[in-house]
DNA sequence: CGACACGCTTGACTTCGGTTAACTTAGCTC
DNA sequence: GAGCTAAGTTAACCGAAGTCAAGCGTGTCG
């Protein structure tokens, strides 16, 4: 069984993948609030464990089981999230790190419970697929609104989440998963983004609309 | 923020009081699965934190900071327990394990949500009273069956919670807290107990008798 | 092409919680 | 009261995960 930091190391090197392409020891160290020297000395024992493979110098990657148990414990982050959400009351915005800690400790009897209870949800509640208990996630097909040039009806698919203070600001304005909105125009000199959400206009700064996620809307996605 | 070595430790020192009165090292030893060596250093970080009075030799006791800790631990322990049995659908022979796991990772606002989502309860799904948030704790007044002596009608409060068999051969029996029983005679040699519960004839040994606990019935908690 | 800067790794040390082995201490026995 | 035994403690050490300081490797630029 890998120890708790041992899981965050991998989930880390998942994310990093998957945001970046690459995965530096320097990004590692700073989205683990650790020293770099923390991650080399981990780095060679996650090779030892055959998690991962690294050329000393050359970056990082993933093994298949390493990546199956990144998604094992991103699919626990994910669900314990949705759960707080739909089944406790908790708000969107409050559950990341509650989720962050509770993933290294729930039992697989505990994993298949909340999964059943949601009944077998695929996304978690800021929209990221929930890993299956195979190993398997489905490919993201989304892209940054902040990069949309021209005015069309999109649905929001994703947020990112962890900050908190954002969540709250896309919550207030209507900004979540599984919306349509509409992207009217930009501002001039890099100005907001006009979007038109559920009838009203609503103005979103680029820094945030980098962190909303979205897809053309296809015709079974309707929209109004 | 205490560790969950800490909290274990200083878990079973109240218990190991509770139990026994007396608090040895050995006896700590024995229910941390760790070596004598291993508590004594422990006492003395435990000291040093003022969570525990420890003359050398002489055995250790909790200050009130360390009671308090102790009972917001039990909280955690019990409200868990009761929240996957009762919200989740667990199996009461069940929890105890995930439980033992979760009580250090859990956030207050957590602990408050389950509580109120179970309608602030007092016991565990083992009849152990749940500790309140200031930490106090409901004094026991229940005795154990195995000590019962003459033929009575009993209520039963508590059943031991460690051992999942047990528990299981409890409930088959239909012998769980707030159940009225009566106890009908024990077989001669040590044999035995017959009781009667919910109509039926059942038999427990005395060993099992330890383990349930008992009070005499109070008016207030009518018949049979 | 050589030098340099930056990023990565190694080394020496810390803290935490554990181990075994060796030694005290307390309490009983005679 | 001396001596033994069992329990408790101290000492020396281990592995995990971290730190800081110092030493390599690599790609870039003059």
């Amino acid at each position: 069984m890998p120890s708790p930091s041992v899981e965050d190391y991998i989930k880390a090197i998942y994310k990093a993948h998957a945001d970046n392409g690459s995965v530096a020891t320097q990004e590692l160290a700073e989205r683990l609030h650790v020293s770099a020297p923390a991650v080399s000395k981990m780095m060679r024992k996650l090779s030892a464990l055959k998690l991962i493979s690294h050329a000393p110098y050359q970056g990082v990657k993933l093994t298949r089981a390493g990546e199956k148990l990144a998604l094992e414990i991103i699919r626990h982050h994910r669900l314990i999230e949705l759960y707080l959400v739909q089944a406790m009351g908790f708000s969107w915005d409050n559950v990341h790190e509650e989720a962050e800690r509770l993933e290294h400790h729930i039992s697989e009897e505990f994993e298949d419970k909340i999964d059943e209870l949601l009944g077998h949800p695929t996304a978690c509640p800021h929209g990221d697929p929930i890993p299956t208990r195979a190993g398997t996630i489905a490919p993201i097909t989304d892209r940054p609104l902040a990069l949309e040039r021209s005015p069309a009806r999109l649905m929001v698919k994703r947020v990112s989440d962890e900050d908190a203070e954002l969540l709250r600001h896309f919550q207030a304005l209507g900004v979540t998963p599984g919306t349509a909105i509409e992207l009217v125009t930009q501002e001039p000199f890099e100005g907001p983004l006009v979007l038109k959400v559920g009838g009203k206009r609503v103005r979103l700064t680029p820094q945030a609309a980098k962190k909303v996620f979205v897809d053309a809307i296809t015709s079974s996605e309707g929209g109004k």
